[in-house]
DNA sequence: TATTGTTATACTCTATAACTATA
DNA sequence: TATAGTTATAGAGTATAACAATA
């Protein structure tokens, strides 16, 4: 693949710019948890729980094994940032909500990461329309 | 910021696309350096140890204290990928350097991350092309 | 005095395995 | 039998604070 010119060398350094955009991202992202007392899964769980779901698909998002979502919802909520409530038909399956404070939280963290994200502060819309374009094709599951 | 017509929504739905793209670029680097038997910030510090460089750029790299580069280089060098050297004149730091086994490790994490990176597989080199320019201004320190 | 690397400590995240209560 | 969540356990990463050696 690319060009015979430039074979391996460009690719390397493409590679390096990705993960330094990326290591960017994270930081920033682990930054504005810790700004509201928030570890990164902590705060990822709060961005997913934006509706209620069963602990199950938590830890699908946080590809992580069943096990440890125990201890991140226990310690959410303990901070009341959480509840734990049934789920109706299937009584083994229970749904994580967020409380009003959890709503809140998830709110302000929205709003911190839409003004500091790299991805979001140093692109023009334009940069931001062409990036959102190439990153569907990323992020999706398909292919 | 944005035009008037889709003023936030937009955002937030382009900062979930960022962050699904993110989420896949991780992920996939933590299985692929798993499938070497290594933790992602030990696969970074394998990465980053490209040239010999003192502990404490290893932490500032890894973004973490300086304390913990400690640990993680004890287990690189139990593993005998890295060793600890003196860096001349200054006695106080310890050069940290990839052995031979550490220098064969590494290139087969960057051939695996060529061809598995969600940025570097899903994209034609076009598009490559493009996302590195964007990509250039967002992992700058600059600005 | 300041800096590099280390140690000690405590907390969180992580996977694995075994358990319970449902289904 | 299979699944959802829990518990127990052990290992790794993390920050903080205190330390030794060196600058």
């Amino acid at each position: 693949m690319s060009s015979t010119t430039s074979p391996k060398l460009a690719d390397v350094e493409i590679m390096g710019l990705i993960f330094g955009a990326v290591d960017r991202a994270i930081e920033n992202f682990q930054q504005m948890a810790a700004e509201l007392d928030l570890t990164a899964p902590q705060a990822r769980a709060i961005m997913f729980l934006g509706e209620a779901a069963p602990m199950r698909a938590l830890a699908g998002h946080l590809s992580c094994d069943a096990s440890n979502v125990t201890g991140i919802a226990d310690r959410l909520e303990s901070r009341g940032l959480v509840r734990r409530g049934e789920a109706g038909q299937d009584r083994r399956v229970k749904l994580l909500a967020l409380t009003a404070q959890g709503v809140e939280t998830r709110a302000k963290l929205e709003q911190r990461l839409l003004e500091t994200s790299p991805f979001m502060v140093k692109l023009s819309d334009a940069e931001r329309a062409t990036l959102l374009d190439l990153l569907t094709r990323i992020a999706g599951r398909e292919r």
